[in-house]
DNA sequence: AAGCCGGGGGA
DNA sequence: TCCCCAGGCTT
């Protein structure tokens, strides 16, 4: 693999050929640095929306330090991965502070902030300062993985090293930031998952999984086991026109973020009693269950989740909460101004409908 | 080295 | 249904 024709070959085909995105309208490393954040794990499509509000509402670091942590996980709502946004949050705080509100261009010193690992510093100091630092993520495996015939599973846990190496040696050090932008730009429009368009592909005559006509094959992954599944009774829990809400601890799964307290059980809806007195021991109050408001159904990363919902009413006590981390008695309202969860929205229009708005 | 952490859209 | 997306942190 001769890397100037590698480098050609892509570098012509992205000025005619690569998509304008909100993020490649700036020069910013600040606005580069929060779009490629969100591209964690993420669609294009999906971050474009929160890209332009959060730059609207943050449009700099020490907006955004001086933020309540609640606000901006209020804009991340409906994202995922909330520790994106609370480590942004956290970084953006240190350059604030620290850094005299400039993003730092050193790598070593940008990836010592919380969320900065290896891609978001390749990726920011590469795009915004010209840094020559290769970007190894999801599409750039899948496009090296074809071209070389690399066998290593891309989803196992030292395959960014393994393919860290030849994308460092590929990388154009004259245009380190189209390059990056290049490689990831084909592995979303040309070298796809499937049904890779081959026949557009500016690498194709260089590609030995094209030669070989073993495209199918790569990249290689190790089998994923399947989710689990758990079931949740969710309470909505009336007192005098408001329901309670709770917020999660920090920490874990949907850190930070509101709902309507929960109880795990087997799945078995019969059980009113055993719920009542489940969620007595969650939230300190007794309740009375009326009926069963609805289901609903999420997927997250590791598990399945059922959840059915409750409308209950208070009858005794005062809130004292075992894992939650605060409450408020919110109306339908009060609670849009609160970050809520996916699984919590769900079940927000029939919510509304029962309690007659 | 392995597990954890959301949500969505395409096939 | 399953796959997989501009990954990083904790243990």
């Amino acid at each position: 693999m001769e890397p100037e024709i590698f480098r050609k070959r892509l570098l012509g085909w992205y000025a005619t050929h690569h998509r304008r995105l909100p993020w490649r309208e700036t020069s910013d490393p600040y606005a580069i640095w929060v779009s490629e954040v969100m591209l964690q794990q993420t669609r294009v499509a999906t971050a474009i929306p929160y890209y332009q509000r959060f730059i609207d509402r943050f449009p700099t670091p020490g907006h955004l330090a001086d933020a309540d942590i609640q606000s901006v996980l209020k804009l991340w709502e409906g994202l995922g991965y909330y520790a994106r946004a609370r480590n942004l949050h956290r970084a953006a705080g240190i350059v604030d502070s620290r850094f005299n509100g400039q993003v730092p261009d050193n790598p070593a010193v940008f990836q010592s902030l919380p969320g900065v690992g290896d891609y978001i510093a390749a990726a920011v100091l590469s795009i915004a300062f010209g840094r020559v630092l290769a970007v190894v993520d999801g599409n750039v495996k899948r496009v090296l993985s074809r071209l070389m015939e690399i066998d290593s599973p891309v989803n196992r846990n030292g395959a960014h090293k393994i393919f860290k190496a030849p994308a460092t040696g590929l990388i154009c050090p004259k245009h380190p930031a189209d390059f990056n932008q290049a490689v990831m730009e084909l592995g979303a429009l040309i070298c796809r998952p499937k049904k890779p368009a081959c026949g557009a592909c500016p690498l194709s005559v260089l590609c030995l999984a094209n030669r070989h006509h073993t495209t199918a094959d790569f990249p290689k992954r190790d089998a994923s086991r399947k989710a689990p599944h758990r079931h949740l009774s969710i309470g909505v829990i009336l007192k005098k026109g408001k329901m309670l809400a709770v917020q999660r601890p920090m920490e874990g799964l949907l850190g930070g973020l509101w709902e309507f307290p929960a109880v795990p059980t087997d799945g078995e809806q019969g059980d009113w009693k055993g719920f009542a007195e489940m969620m007595a021991t969650e939230t300190g109050l007794t309740i009375a269950v009326d009926r069963r408001l609805t289901r609903i159904r999420h997927a997250y990363t590791h598990f399945r989740l059922t959840g059915d919902v409750y409308l209950c009413r208070h009858v005794a006590g005062r809130v004292r909460l075992k894992s939650a981390k605060g409450h408020r008695w919110v109306t339908l309202r009060s609670l849009a101004h609160l970050p809520l969860h996916k699984a919590n929205h769900k079940f927000m229009d029939a919510l509304a409908a029962a309690l007659g708005r």
